[in-house]
DNA sequence: TTCGAAATATGTTTTTTAACATAAAAAAAG
DNA sequence: CTTTTTTTATGTTAAAAAACATATTTCGAA
Protein backbone atom coordinates (compact mmCIF):
# COMPACT_ATOMS: atom_id res chain seq x y z
CA UNK A 1 0.00 0.00 0.00
CA UNK A 2 1.31 3.32 -0.58
CA UNK A 3 -0.19 7.04 -0.34
CA UNK A 4 0.93 10.11 -0.86
CA UNK A 5 2.63 11.83 2.29
CA UNK A 6 0.05 14.21 2.43
CA UNK A 7 -2.39 11.99 2.65
CA UNK A 8 -0.32 10.21 5.88
CA UNK A 9 -2.24 11.73 8.23
CA UNK A 10 -5.51 11.65 6.99
CA UNK A 11 -5.53 8.06 6.78
CA UNK A 12 -4.09 8.17 10.42
CA UNK A 13 -6.24 10.59 11.57
CA UNK A 14 -8.95 8.34 9.90
CA UNK A 15 -8.28 5.15 10.85
CA UNK A 16 -8.55 5.80 14.20
CA UNK A 17 -12.52 6.49 13.97
CA UNK A 18 -14.55 4.77 16.65
CA UNK A 19 -16.49 2.72 13.83
CA UNK A 20 -13.22 1.33 12.11
CA UNK A 21 -11.92 0.05 16.18
CA UNK A 22 -14.84 -2.60 15.35
CA UNK A 23 -12.78 -3.93 12.77
CA UNK A 24 -9.90 -7.10 12.81
CA UNK A 25 -6.57 -5.70 12.18
CA UNK A 26 -6.97 -7.94 8.70
CA UNK A 27 -9.98 -5.45 7.13
CA UNK A 28 -8.32 -2.35 8.36
CA UNK A 29 -5.27 -3.51 5.95
CA UNK A 30 -7.97 -4.24 3.51
CA UNK A 31 -10.32 -1.02 4.31
CA UNK A 32 -6.51 1.07 4.23
CA UNK A 33 -5.36 -0.38 0.90
CA UNK A 34 -8.81 0.32 -0.92
CA UNK A 35 -9.58 3.82 0.43
CA UNK A 36 -9.33 7.16 -1.96
CA UNK A 37 -8.94 10.64 -0.79
CA UNK A 38 -10.87 13.82 -2.54
CA UNK A 39 -11.07 17.24 -2.24
CA UNK A 40 -14.07 19.26 -2.55
CA UNK A 41 -14.53 22.93 -2.75
CA UNK A 42 -16.97 24.90 -1.44
CA UNK A 43 -20.33 24.74 -3.14
CA UNK A 44 -19.42 21.53 -4.77
CA UNK A 45 -21.65 18.62 -5.12
CA UNK A 46 -20.23 15.29 -3.78
CA UNK A 47 -23.00 12.96 -4.87
CA UNK A 48 -26.10 14.12 -7.09
CA UNK A 49 -29.61 13.06 -6.64
CA UNK A 50 -30.71 10.20 -9.01
CA UNK A 51 -26.73 8.43 -9.59
CA UNK A 52 -26.11 5.49 -8.12
CA UNK A 53 -23.91 5.21 -4.79
CA UNK A 54 -20.77 4.12 -4.86
CA UNK A 55 -18.49 4.48 -2.09
CA UNK A 56 -19.44 5.10 1.78
CA UNK A 57 -18.06 8.67 2.42
CA UNK A 58 -16.19 9.27 5.68
CA UNK A 59 -16.01 13.14 6.32
CA UNK A 60 -12.13 13.94 7.44
CA UNK A 61 -12.24 17.84 7.42
CA UNK A 62 -14.99 20.15 6.43
CA UNK A 63 -18.49 20.44 6.29
CA UNK A 64 -21.39 19.10 4.30
CA UNK A 65 -25.04 19.66 3.59
CA UNK A 66 -27.63 17.33 1.88
CA UNK A 67 -30.11 18.25 0.30
CA UNK A 68 -33.56 17.32 -2.03
CA UNK A 69 -34.72 18.87 -4.48
CA UNK A 70 -38.28 20.08 -4.37
CA UNK A 71 -40.87 21.41 -6.31
CA UNK A 72 -40.56 25.07 -8.03
CA UNK A 73 -36.73 25.62 -7.60
CA UNK A 74 -37.25 25.14 -3.78
CA UNK A 75 -34.99 22.87 -2.32
CA UNK A 76 -35.00 21.06 1.33
CA UNK A 77 -31.94 20.29 3.27
CA UNK A 78 -32.25 17.20 5.21
CA UNK A 79 -29.44 17.37 7.39
CA UNK A 80 -25.85 18.42 7.86
CA UNK A 81 -22.54 16.18 8.63
CA UNK A 82 -19.39 17.32 10.46
CA UNK A 83 -16.04 15.98 10.00
CA UNK A 84 -15.78 12.46 12.09
CA UNK A 85 -19.44 11.48 10.25
CA UNK A 86 -20.11 9.75 7.10
CA UNK A 87 -22.58 10.42 4.50
CA UNK A 88 -23.69 8.67 1.53
CA UNK A 89 -24.13 5.38 3.33
CA UNK A 90 -28.23 5.40 3.13
CA UNK A 91 -29.08 4.82 -0.60
CA UNK A 92 -25.61 2.57 -0.57
CA UNK A 93 -27.45 0.34 2.29
CA UNK A 94 -30.81 0.75 0.67
CA UNK A 95 -29.64 -0.39 -2.56
CA UNK A 96 -30.78 2.54 -4.46
CA UNK A 97 -30.35 5.48 -6.15
CA UNK A 98 -29.60 8.50 -3.84
CA UNK A 99 -32.84 10.52 -3.14
CA UNK A 100 -30.46 14.13 -2.19
CA UNK A 101 -27.91 15.42 -2.84
CA UNK A 102 -25.05 16.52 -1.35
CA UNK A 103 -22.66 19.59 -1.15
CA UNK A 104 -19.71 20.85 0.63
CA UNK A 105 -20.22 23.91 3.14
CA UNK A 106 -16.89 24.28 2.67
CA UNK A 107 -13.39 22.99 1.67
CA UNK A 108 -13.97 19.48 2.62
CA UNK A 109 -11.62 16.42 2.57
CA UNK A 110 -13.40 12.85 1.89
CA UNK A 111 -12.45 9.47 2.38
CA UNK A 112 -14.14 7.05 0.14
CA UNK A 113 -14.55 3.79 0.60
CA UNK A 114 -15.43 1.82 -2.34
CA UNK A 115 -19.24 0.04 -2.11
CA UNK A 116 -17.99 -3.67 -2.64
CA UNK A 117 -15.32 -3.32 -0.08
CA UNK A 118 -17.74 -1.52 2.90
CA UNK A 119 -20.46 -4.56 1.25
CA UNK A 120 -17.80 -7.59 1.96
CA UNK A 121 -16.95 -5.91 5.49
CA UNK A 122 -20.29 -5.43 6.65
CA UNK A 123 -21.37 -8.98 5.49
CA UNK A 124 -17.93 -10.81 7.50
CA UNK A 125 -18.62 -8.44 10.59
CA UNK A 126 -21.74 -8.44 12.75
CA UNK A 127 -20.43 -5.47 14.95
CA UNK A 128 -20.02 -3.48 11.95
CA UNK A 129 -23.17 -4.41 10.81
CA UNK A 130 -24.73 -3.39 13.77
CA UNK A 131 -22.55 -0.09 14.52
CA UNK A 132 -24.96 1.17 11.08
CA UNK A 133 -28.22 -0.77 12.51
CA UNK A 134 -28.00 1.71 15.24
CA UNK A 135 -26.53 4.51 13.28
CA UNK A 136 -29.54 3.99 10.32
CA UNK A 137 -31.78 4.37 13.55
CA UNK A 138 -30.90 7.12 15.41
CA UNK A 139 -30.82 9.01 11.45
CA UNK A 140 -34.31 8.08 10.95
CA UNK A 141 -35.46 9.17 14.34
CA UNK A 142 -34.15 12.64 13.77
CA UNK A 143 -35.79 12.95 10.59
CA UNK A 144 -39.08 12.26 12.54
CA UNK A 145 -38.62 14.78 14.89
CA UNK A 146 -37.39 16.96 12.14
CA UNK A 147 -40.36 16.57 10.25
CA UNK A 148 -42.67 17.16 12.49
CA UNK A 149 -40.74 20.60 13.56
CA UNK A 150 -40.68 21.15 9.69
CA UNK A 151 -44.32 20.29 9.03
CA UNK A 152 -45.94 22.13 12.52
CA UNK A 153 -43.70 24.91 13.85
CA UNK A 154 -44.25 28.43 12.83
CA UNK A 155 -41.77 30.25 11.13
CA UNK A 156 -40.05 31.69 14.05
CA UNK A 157 -40.07 28.47 15.66
CA UNK A 158 -38.57 26.56 12.84
CA UNK A 159 -35.68 29.39 12.10
CA UNK A 160 -35.27 28.72 16.33
CA UNK A 161 -35.00 25.04 15.71
CA UNK A 162 -32.19 25.57 12.88
CA UNK A 163 -30.11 27.79 14.87
CA UNK A 164 -30.42 25.68 17.52
CA UNK A 165 -29.54 21.94 15.31
CA UNK A 166 -26.68 24.17 14.09
CA UNK A 167 -25.34 24.79 17.76
CA UNK A 168 -25.53 21.67 18.73
CA UNK A 169 -24.13 19.79 15.17
CA UNK A 170 -20.87 22.48 14.76
CA UNK A 171 -20.86 24.07 18.48
CA UNK A 172 -19.58 27.90 19.47
CA UNK A 173 -16.15 29.48 18.16
CA UNK A 174 -13.36 30.27 20.51
CA UNK A 175 -15.40 33.25 21.39
CA UNK A 176 -18.29 31.00 23.14
CA UNK A 177 -20.99 32.51 21.24
CA UNK A 178 -20.68 32.71 17.35
CA UNK A 179 -21.79 29.90 15.76
CA UNK A 180 -19.09 27.60 13.89
CA UNK A 181 -20.43 26.87 10.76
CA UNK A 182 -21.65 29.81 8.16
CA UNK A 183 -24.54 29.92 5.86
CA UNK A 184 -26.43 32.17 3.23
CA UNK A 185 -29.50 32.93 3.97
CA UNK A 186 -30.74 31.16 1.47
CA UNK A 187 -29.27 27.76 3.50
CA UNK A 188 -30.33 28.74 6.48
CA UNK A 189 -33.97 29.08 4.68
CA UNK A 190 -33.72 25.83 2.47
CA UNK A 191 -32.94 24.17 6.39
CA UNK A 192 -35.64 25.90 8.13
CA UNK A 193 -38.75 25.27 4.96
CA UNK A 194 -39.11 28.92 4.33
CA UNK A 195 -38.32 31.50 1.47
CA UNK A 196 -35.03 33.47 1.46
CA UNK A 197 -37.22 36.51 2.27
CA UNK A 198 -38.48 34.69 5.39
CA UNK A 199 -35.27 34.00 6.58
CA UNK A 200 -34.12 37.54 6.07
CA UNK A 201 -36.80 38.86 7.36
CA UNK A 202 -36.90 36.59 10.58
CA UNK A 203 -33.37 36.52 11.74
CA UNK A 204 -32.87 40.23 10.99
CA UNK A 205 -36.19 40.17 13.67
CA UNK A 206 -34.38 38.57 16.24
CA UNK A 207 -31.36 40.34 15.76
CA UNK A 208 -33.80 43.23 16.70
CA UNK A 209 -35.36 41.59 19.92
CA UNK A 210 -31.47 40.89 21.04
CA UNK A 211 -31.67 37.31 20.65
CA UNK A 212 -29.19 36.88 17.80
CA UNK A 213 -26.26 39.77 16.52
CA UNK A 214 -25.42 39.56 12.88
CA UNK A 215 -22.32 39.72 11.26
CA UNK A 216 -23.05 38.81 7.37
CA UNK A 217 -22.97 35.37 7.75
CA UNK A 218 -21.81 34.74 10.88
CA UNK A 219 -24.65 34.73 13.95
CA UNK A 220 -23.74 35.02 17.51
CA UNK A 221 -26.44 33.64 19.70
CA UNK A 222 -26.54 36.10 22.51
CA UNK A 223 -29.85 34.08 24.16
CA UNK A 224 -29.87 30.78 23.70
CA UNK A 225 -32.43 30.57 26.68
CA UNK A 226 -35.12 32.54 24.22
CA UNK A 227 -34.34 30.75 21.30
CA UNK A 228 -35.18 27.30 23.43
CA UNK A 229 -38.65 28.86 24.23
CA UNK A 230 -39.13 30.33 20.65
CA UNK A 231 -38.34 26.84 19.68
CA UNK A 232 -40.21 24.75 22.02
CA UNK A 233 -43.55 26.98 21.75
CA UNK A 234 -43.80 26.17 17.92
CA UNK B 1 -42.70 -24.53 23.71
CA UNK B 2 -46.52 -24.52 24.36
CA UNK B 3 -48.62 -22.01 22.54
CA UNK B 4 -52.61 -21.65 23.01
CA UNK B 5 -54.66 -23.62 20.29
CA UNK B 6 -55.56 -20.52 18.37
CA UNK B 7 -52.40 -19.33 17.38
CA UNK B 8 -50.75 -21.92 16.28
CA UNK B 9 -51.34 -20.59 12.96
CA UNK B 10 -50.40 -17.20 13.87
CA UNK B 11 -46.85 -18.93 14.55
CA UNK B 12 -47.04 -20.63 11.36
CA UNK B 13 -47.96 -17.68 9.18
CA UNK B 14 -45.23 -15.92 11.67
CA UNK B 15 -42.64 -18.05 11.50
CA UNK B 16 -42.79 -18.18 7.12
CA UNK B 17 -41.46 -14.20 7.22
CA UNK B 18 -38.63 -13.49 4.77
CA UNK B 19 -37.25 -12.13 7.64
CA UNK B 20 -36.85 -15.10 9.55
CA UNK B 21 -35.73 -17.20 6.95
CA UNK B 22 -32.54 -15.64 7.17
CA UNK B 23 -32.15 -16.98 10.87
CA UNK B 24 -30.56 -21.33 11.62
CA UNK B 25 -32.65 -23.93 12.53
CA UNK B 26 -31.76 -23.46 16.08
CA UNK B 27 -32.35 -19.60 16.38
CA UNK B 28 -35.88 -19.93 14.76
CA UNK B 29 -36.52 -22.28 18.10
CA UNK B 30 -35.34 -19.73 19.94
CA UNK B 31 -37.72 -17.41 18.42
CA UNK B 32 -40.67 -18.75 18.56
CA UNK B 33 -39.94 -20.26 22.51
CA UNK B 34 -40.12 -16.24 23.29
CA UNK B 35 -42.60 -14.74 21.26
CA UNK B 36 -46.05 -13.28 22.38
CA UNK B 37 -48.66 -12.79 20.75
CA UNK B 38 -51.34 -9.78 21.19
CA UNK B 39 -54.35 -8.62 20.20
CA UNK B 40 -55.31 -4.73 19.63
CA UNK B 41 -58.62 -3.49 18.83
CA UNK B 42 -59.12 -0.01 16.68
CA UNK B 43 -57.65 2.86 18.10
CA UNK B 44 -55.90 1.33 20.68
CA UNK B 45 -52.35 2.26 21.86
CA UNK B 46 -49.36 -0.32 20.70
CA UNK B 47 -46.75 1.54 22.15
CA UNK B 48 -46.65 5.34 23.46
CA UNK B 49 -44.13 8.48 22.39
CA UNK B 50 -41.41 8.12 25.37
CA UNK B 51 -41.35 4.99 26.43
CA UNK B 52 -38.79 2.17 26.00
CA UNK B 53 -39.17 -0.35 23.94
CA UNK B 54 -39.20 -3.55 24.73
CA UNK B 55 -40.46 -5.45 21.78
CA UNK B 56 -39.79 -5.79 18.47
CA UNK B 57 -43.31 -5.68 16.36
CA UNK B 58 -44.16 -7.86 13.36
CA UNK B 59 -47.94 -7.37 12.47
CA UNK B 60 -49.66 -10.46 11.42
CA UNK B 61 -52.79 -9.21 10.96
CA UNK B 62 -54.42 -5.68 10.52
CA UNK B 63 -53.00 -2.30 10.55
CA UNK B 64 -51.01 -0.03 12.05
CA UNK B 65 -50.71 3.96 11.80
CA UNK B 66 -47.05 5.30 13.34
CA UNK B 67 -47.72 8.98 14.82
CA UNK B 68 -45.87 11.43 16.34
CA UNK B 69 -46.87 14.53 18.67
CA UNK B 70 -46.50 17.76 17.03
CA UNK B 71 -47.96 21.44 18.98
CA UNK B 72 -50.97 22.96 19.47
CA UNK B 73 -52.53 19.40 20.06
CA UNK B 74 -51.79 18.24 15.96
CA UNK B 75 -50.26 15.39 15.40
CA UNK B 76 -48.82 13.96 12.20
CA UNK B 77 -49.02 10.56 10.80
CA UNK B 78 -45.31 9.32 10.03
CA UNK B 79 -45.75 5.85 8.53
CA UNK B 80 -47.97 3.40 8.20
CA UNK B 81 -47.34 -0.51 8.90
CA UNK B 82 -49.41 -2.98 7.03
CA UNK B 83 -49.44 -7.11 7.84
CA UNK B 84 -46.46 -8.54 7.14
CA UNK B 85 -44.51 -5.93 8.30
CA UNK B 86 -42.74 -4.85 11.74
CA UNK B 87 -42.64 -1.49 13.87
CA UNK B 88 -41.15 -0.44 17.09
CA UNK B 89 -37.71 -1.85 15.67
CA UNK B 90 -36.09 2.21 15.23
CA UNK B 91 -36.28 2.78 18.82
CA UNK B 92 -35.36 -0.19 19.74
CA UNK B 93 -32.05 -0.14 17.24
CA UNK B 94 -31.26 3.21 18.39
CA UNK B 95 -31.68 2.66 22.05
CA UNK B 96 -33.99 5.38 22.38
CA UNK B 97 -37.46 6.21 23.90
CA UNK B 98 -39.69 6.08 21.12
CA UNK B 99 -39.96 9.34 19.69
CA UNK B 100 -43.38 8.12 18.06
CA UNK B 101 -46.26 6.14 18.96
CA UNK B 102 -48.02 3.13 17.04
CA UNK B 103 -51.88 2.61 17.02
CA UNK B 104 -54.07 0.12 15.54
CA UNK B 105 -56.25 1.20 12.57
CA UNK B 106 -58.20 -1.85 12.68
CA UNK B 107 -58.39 -4.92 14.81
CA UNK B 108 -54.94 -6.33 15.15
CA UNK B 109 -52.35 -9.14 16.05
CA UNK B 110 -48.92 -8.63 16.55
CA UNK B 111 -46.24 -10.98 17.51
CA UNK B 112 -44.07 -9.53 19.98
CA UNK B 113 -40.29 -10.61 20.08
CA UNK B 114 -38.70 -9.56 23.25
CA UNK B 115 -35.75 -6.98 23.33
CA UNK B 116 -32.96 -9.32 24.39
CA UNK B 117 -33.87 -11.89 21.66
CA UNK B 118 -33.84 -9.73 18.99
CA UNK B 119 -30.60 -8.14 20.73
CA UNK B 120 -28.98 -11.65 20.64
CA UNK B 121 -30.23 -12.42 17.40
CA UNK B 122 -28.88 -9.61 15.27
CA UNK B 123 -25.42 -9.78 17.08
CA UNK B 124 -25.37 -13.63 16.17
CA UNK B 125 -26.65 -13.57 12.59
CA UNK B 126 -24.97 -11.75 10.31
CA UNK B 127 -27.67 -11.71 7.56
CA UNK B 128 -30.41 -10.42 9.91
CA UNK B 129 -28.20 -7.66 11.17
CA UNK B 130 -27.73 -6.63 7.42
CA UNK B 131 -31.40 -7.10 6.54
CA UNK B 132 -32.09 -4.93 9.06
CA UNK B 133 -29.60 -2.34 7.74
CA UNK B 134 -31.17 -2.26 4.58
CA UNK B 135 -34.95 -2.20 6.06
CA UNK B 136 -33.72 1.09 7.65
CA UNK B 137 -31.97 2.62 4.96
CA UNK B 138 -35.29 2.31 2.95
CA UNK B 139 -37.32 3.41 5.72
CA UNK B 140 -34.94 6.54 6.00
CA UNK B 141 -34.98 7.26 2.09
CA UNK B 142 -38.58 6.95 2.27
CA UNK B 143 -38.83 9.68 5.26
CA UNK B 144 -37.20 11.89 3.25
CA UNK B 145 -39.49 11.87 -0.15
CA UNK B 146 -41.99 12.06 2.52
CA UNK B 147 -40.70 15.12 4.28
CA UNK B 148 -40.70 17.10 1.01
CA UNK B 149 -43.99 16.32 -0.20
CA UNK B 150 -45.03 17.96 3.40
CA UNK B 151 -43.40 20.44 3.63
CA UNK B 152 -43.48 21.73 -0.26
CA UNK B 153 -46.38 20.63 -2.07
CA UNK B 154 -49.75 22.69 -1.84
CA UNK B 155 -52.75 20.93 0.09
CA UNK B 156 -54.49 19.41 -3.33
CA UNK B 157 -50.73 17.49 -3.97
CA UNK B 158 -50.40 16.23 -0.77
CA UNK B 159 -53.35 15.18 -0.41
CA UNK B 160 -53.27 13.34 -3.62
CA UNK B 161 -49.31 12.01 -2.19
CA UNK B 162 -51.42 10.48 0.32
CA UNK B 163 -53.94 9.13 -1.11
CA UNK B 164 -51.26 7.49 -3.69
CA UNK B 165 -49.15 6.36 -0.85
CA UNK B 166 -52.62 4.00 1.05
CA UNK B 167 -53.01 3.06 -2.61
CA UNK B 168 -49.58 1.68 -2.87
CA UNK B 169 -49.04 0.40 0.71
CA UNK B 170 -52.41 -1.66 0.95
CA UNK B 171 -53.96 -1.79 -2.08
CA UNK B 172 -57.51 -2.14 -3.98
CA UNK B 173 -60.11 -4.27 -2.61
CA UNK B 174 -61.50 -6.81 -4.90
CA UNK B 175 -63.62 -3.99 -6.72
CA UNK B 176 -60.23 -2.75 -8.42
CA UNK B 177 -61.02 0.80 -7.05
CA UNK B 178 -62.11 1.14 -3.77
CA UNK B 179 -59.11 1.83 -1.33
CA UNK B 180 -58.10 -1.31 1.18
CA UNK B 181 -58.38 0.85 4.12
CA UNK B 182 -60.70 3.25 6.49
CA UNK B 183 -59.32 6.28 8.06
CA UNK B 184 -61.13 8.96 9.13
CA UNK B 185 -61.10 12.59 7.60
CA UNK B 186 -58.56 13.70 10.85
CA UNK B 187 -56.38 10.77 9.95
CA UNK B 188 -56.35 11.59 6.25
CA UNK B 189 -55.84 15.16 7.27
CA UNK B 190 -52.66 13.97 10.20
CA UNK B 191 -51.38 11.97 6.76
CA UNK B 192 -51.33 14.92 5.09
CA UNK B 193 -50.41 17.54 6.93
CA UNK B 194 -53.20 19.62 6.87
CA UNK B 195 -56.36 20.43 8.96
CA UNK B 196 -59.18 17.77 9.34
CA UNK B 197 -61.54 20.92 7.37
CA UNK B 198 -59.11 21.51 4.43
CA UNK B 199 -58.97 17.29 4.11
CA UNK B 200 -62.37 17.03 4.60
CA UNK B 201 -62.89 19.98 1.89
CA UNK B 202 -59.98 18.97 -0.17
CA UNK B 203 -61.32 15.28 -0.51
CA UNK B 204 -64.92 16.85 -1.98
CA UNK B 205 -63.23 18.95 -3.87
CA UNK B 206 -61.63 15.80 -5.67
CA UNK B 207 -65.21 14.10 -5.47
CA UNK B 208 -66.62 16.85 -7.34
CA UNK B 209 -64.28 16.81 -10.13
CA UNK B 210 -64.86 12.94 -10.02
CA UNK B 211 -61.30 12.17 -9.30
CA UNK B 212 -62.05 10.24 -6.04
CA UNK B 213 -65.67 8.71 -5.42
CA UNK B 214 -66.94 9.06 -1.41
CA UNK B 215 -68.32 6.55 0.64
CA UNK B 216 -68.70 7.37 3.97
CA UNK B 217 -64.62 6.57 4.85
CA UNK B 218 -64.18 4.37 2.21
CA UNK B 219 -62.54 5.94 -0.92
CA UNK B 220 -62.97 4.54 -4.31
CA UNK B 221 -60.22 6.04 -6.84
CA UNK B 222 -62.02 6.81 -10.30
CA UNK B 223 -58.97 9.01 -11.63
CA UNK B 224 -55.62 7.55 -10.64
CA UNK B 225 -53.65 8.93 -13.78
CA UNK B 226 -55.35 12.39 -12.71
CA UNK B 227 -54.23 11.93 -9.01
CA UNK B 228 -50.60 11.61 -10.15
CA UNK B 229 -50.42 14.59 -11.76
CA UNK B 230 -51.48 16.54 -9.31
CA UNK B 231 -49.34 14.88 -6.99
CA UNK B 232 -46.10 15.45 -9.35
CA UNK B 233 -47.38 19.16 -10.09
CA UNK B 234 -46.86 19.29 -6.12
C1' DT C 1 -84.60 2.75 18.80
C1' DT C 2 -83.43 6.87 20.67
C1' DC C 3 -80.26 10.08 22.38
C1' DG C 4 -75.83 12.13 22.64
C1' DA C 5 -71.34 12.47 20.85
C1' DA C 6 -68.32 12.41 17.18
C1' DA C 7 -67.43 13.11 12.42
C1' DT C 8 -68.43 15.38 8.10
C1' DA C 9 -69.77 19.22 5.16
C1' DT C 10 -69.57 23.93 3.87
C1' DG C 11 -69.33 28.94 4.25
C1' DT C 12 -66.71 33.06 6.22
C1' DT C 13 -62.94 35.46 8.34
C1' DT C 14 -58.32 35.95 9.83
C1' DT C 15 -53.60 34.75 9.95
C1' DT C 16 -49.62 33.20 8.00
C1' DT C 17 -46.60 32.80 4.48
C1' DA C 18 -45.19 33.30 -0.30
C1' DA C 19 -44.53 36.27 -4.13
C1' DC C 20 -43.11 40.40 -5.94
C1' DA C 21 -40.50 44.73 -6.14
C1' DT C 22 -36.67 47.66 -5.30
C1' DA C 23 -32.54 49.28 -3.16
C1' DA C 24 -28.32 48.71 -0.71
C1' DA C 25 -24.45 46.03 0.56
C1' DA C 26 -21.21 42.52 -0.06
C1' DA C 27 -18.72 39.20 -2.66
C1' DA C 28 -16.66 37.61 -6.79
C1' DA C 29 -14.72 38.26 -11.26
C1' DG C 30 -12.02 40.59 -14.49
C1' DC D 1 -9.35 48.53 -8.19
C1' DT D 2 -13.36 48.65 -10.75
C1' DT D 3 -17.29 46.29 -12.54
C1' DT D 4 -20.60 42.77 -12.34
C1' DT D 5 -23.12 39.53 -9.91
C1' DT D 6 -24.96 37.74 -5.87
C1' DT D 7 -26.72 38.35 -1.43
C1' DT D 8 -29.11 40.90 1.99
C1' DA D 9 -32.61 44.12 3.54
C1' DT D 10 -37.19 45.86 3.67
C1' DG D 11 -41.71 47.22 2.13
C1' DT D 12 -46.07 45.82 -0.37
C1' DT D 13 -49.35 42.69 -2.32
C1' DA D 14 -51.37 38.27 -3.16
C1' DA D 15 -52.29 33.62 -2.14
C1' DA D 16 -52.68 29.79 0.74
C1' DA D 17 -54.05 27.68 4.71
C1' DA D 18 -55.80 27.94 9.42
C1' DA D 19 -59.28 29.26 12.46
C1' DC D 20 -63.87 29.85 13.38
C1' DA D 21 -68.82 29.07 12.89
C1' DT D 22 -72.78 26.31 12.10
C1' DA D 23 -75.49 22.67 10.07
C1' DT D 24 -76.01 17.97 9.01
C1' DT D 25 -74.95 13.30 9.10
C1' DT D 26 -73.21 9.19 11.06
C1' DC D 27 -71.90 6.28 14.69
C1' DG D 28 -72.10 4.28 19.45
C1' DA D 29 -73.91 3.59 23.71
C1' DA D 30 -77.70 3.29 26.61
Amino acid sequence: MTVKSEELDLLAFYSQWQVWQLLTAEERIMLQENVIFRHYEKNIAIYKEGTLPEYLMCVVRGKVMIRKEGFGGRSQIMRMIKSGEMCGYRAFFAEENYVTEAVACEPTTICLVPSHVIQKLIHQNVELACYFVKLLAVDLGESDVHTVSLTQKHIRGRLADSLLFLLQKYGYEPDGKTLNISLTREDLANLSNMTTSNAIRTLSQFATEKIVEIQGRKIKIEREDVLRKIAHLG
